[in-house]
DNA sequence: ACCCAGGGTCATA
DNA sequence: TATGACCATGGG
């Protein structure tokens, strides 16, 4: 059992299973996978029942709007203007696609090539979007990700995004894409659930030692 | 009052 | 390629 395998299992006992993503559907995963760009999730909630009440969930009623229109009822989630034009950029291009029945036909490359195309969808964005809403077993790299491999110097902190999501990719090459979908919902738990200390908290992926791993880091 | 959240783009060096 | 500025609300 290799280092990743290790803080999953350990992850896991602690936590049990995420169930991610919440959501009703797939369109609304790809919407708040937008939306939650360095943002609570919480707020995203709201913005998305804002979006929900004004039955906004679809390609083709956001398709009617305006960035100017759609920007209110994305303030919750921060970043309004930007991610109403981030949206309709998506959207747009998601129409154009085919939307799901056309893009899940593609190999998992070529619609990762076409994701990060679009305005405003960048490498976790994507992933997200690969993972849990086309079930592809591509690996998320966020920042508590990141934090935690680094500072228990499983990897260098200046370790890429790209760099970083293989290491992941090639350990758990064996492993399912459910176990990914697990993995990183996981890694989310922990930091929401132990990291809220400020400025610093003492577990293991910030400094000191982790009450929860016992590992010594930094 | 400060720090940060389930990031990404763009300008600059 | 690598930083820095910028986007902006809401919770701890």
């Amino acid at each position: 059992m290799n280092h990743y395998e290790s803080i999953y299992n350990r992850l896991f006992s602690e936590y049990g299973p995420q169930s991610w993503w919440p959501a009703d559907s797939t369109f609304e995963i790809m919407v708040g996978a937008i939306l939650t760009q360095n943002t609570a999730w919480l707020n995203v909630e709201r913005a998305l029942d804002n979006l929900k009440s004004e039955q906004l969930l679809s390609a083709e009623a956001l398709l009617q709007k305006t960035p100017d229109q759609l920007a209110p009822l994305l303030k919750p989630s921060g970043y309004f203007n930007v991610k109403a034009q981030r949206l309709l950029a998506f959207v747009q291009w998601y129409s154009e696609e085919g939307e799901y029945a056309t893009l899940k036909s593609l190999k998992t490359v070529v619609l990762r090539k076409k994701l990060l195309s679009v305005k405003g969808i960048g490498p976790e964005t994507a992933d997200d979007i690969l993972l849990y809403a086309f079930n592809r077993k591509v690996f998320v790299i966020d920042a508590y990700t990141k934090r935690i491999f680094s500072r228990l110097d499983y990897v260098e902190k200046t370790t890429g995004y790209e760099e970083l999501r293989e290491c992941f990719e090639r350990t758990l090459t064996l492993h399912s894409v459910e176990m990914f979908n697990e993995y990183h919902a996981l890694i989310v738990k922990h930091g929401k659930d132990v990291c809220k200390t400020r400025p610093v908290c003492s577990c293991c992926c910030l400094n000191a030692i982790c009450p929860k791993f016992g590992v010594k880091v930094d």
